[in-house]
DNA sequence: TTGTGTTTTATTGCCTCC
DNA sequence: GGAGGCAATAAAACACAA
């Protein structure tokens, strides 16, 4: 008799979980088939052959309700004493054999739900009770849900991960604006501070700065609104504000640096000034102004005369 | 061989639907 | 109230390492 791996395998079992209380004998006495009904003809029934059969533990009953035993050595301790056995003992767990497992997933993969008409159908193709086809389907069912459980987690854990990894991406990226957001804040307001340290002293137009003795300026705009006045540190002012008038020697336009002229505007001669140069009396002094820009000049008509301290010596500005 | 973890079969109790 | 589904659970069957 040929029997499936999980059939001869299986031979033991019954008990715990298996074994039936009063409840329980009352459902399996209640199957959803008559007990003969059960059985399958044989030409539907290719998993157990001609002698059709349900499965009770270590023998199987055909059609005729003859029992037989699994194997070989089981059939050494086929008896009616141990027929008697069989039915005082409870059922026995059986595993389902591979050909009946192929063709139940091959059902539950062209329908995982079961009506009953289908039920009694591979039950009868089986050989089984159909109760057991609702059983395997149900388990079956929970399988399904526990394996889709499992991808579900696994895809959401991947789309967790990419979208940390643009998350992070996204505050390094954060913190980079934000740095380069308050440098700049800082260089403007550095601007800003230097163009208020500057406006006080810069009139909309031409004008003239007096530098507090014995220096003097005369700054005026240019194109690029940049002003570069230079402050004469001779000893004879009279000198200094005649070069100043001349708008040659003593007034230069440039790039809005602070630099020290000595002879001419030229800006290959300009450089930054030292705070030492300043007691050096013969040295001429080239004040770069920040841009000039129409309103920044804003000389009070009663008063136009205010100082500006800075670096050491006074605009004067009217 | 034995202990342990996993899979499979089956039961139980609860819930919903008709 | 019965039938059927589901979650939780039991326990046999099985796989495998020590």
């Amino acid at each position: 008799m040929m029997m499936g791996r999980g059939m001869i395998g299986g031979g033991g079992g019954g008990g715990g979980g298996n074994v039936p209380n009063q409840k329980q004998k009352l459902k399996i006495s209640s199957l959803d088939q008559p007990f003969d009904s059960i059985f399958a003809p044989a030409s539907l029934n290719p998993f157990t052959g001609s002698g059709a059969m349900v499965d009770f533990g270590a023998f199987s009953v055909n059609m005729s309700g003859n029992l037989f035993c699994r194997s070989l050595e089981q059939e050494e301790i086929c008896g009616d004493e141990h027929l008697d056995e069989y039915f005082n003992h409870p059922e026995k767990k059986r595993r389902l054999t591979v050909d009946q497992v192929q063709f139940l997933e091959k059902s539950f993969e062209a329908e995982n739900k079961l009506e009953p008409e289908r039920k009694s159908q591979l039950a009868v193709e089986l050989g089984l009770q159909p109760r057991q086809i609702a059983i395997w389907f149900q388990n079956r069912r929970a399988r399904l849900r526990t394996k889709q459980v499992e991808t579900d987690y696994e895809t959401l854990n991947e789309k967790y991960n990419c979208l940390k990894i643009d998350y992070d991406n996204l505050l390094k990226e954060n913190e980079k604006l934000n740095q380069e957001v308050f440098h700049l804040k800082e260089n403007l307001n550095a601007k800003e501070k230097e163009k208020e340290n500057s406006q006080s002293c810069i009139m909309k137009g031409p004008c003239e700065l007096w530098i507090e003795n014995p220096i003097s300026a005369t700054v005026s705009n240019d194109e690029e609104s940049t002003v570069l006045a230079m402050a004469c540190l001779n000893e004879d002012q009279s000198e200094a504000r005649s070069d100043s008038s001349t708008g040659t020697d003593s007034l230069c336009y440039n790039n809005g640096r602070l630099s020290l002229l000595l002879e001419t505007c030229d800006s290959s001669q300009v450089f930054e000034p030292e705070r030492s140069d300043f007691s050096d009396e013969s040295l001429q002094l080239s004040y770069v102004l920040p841009k000039m820009e129409e309103g920044y000049c804003h000389t009070s008509p009663a008063n136009p005369w205010f100082p500006i301290e800075d670096h050491g010596f006074s605009f004067w500005s009217y």
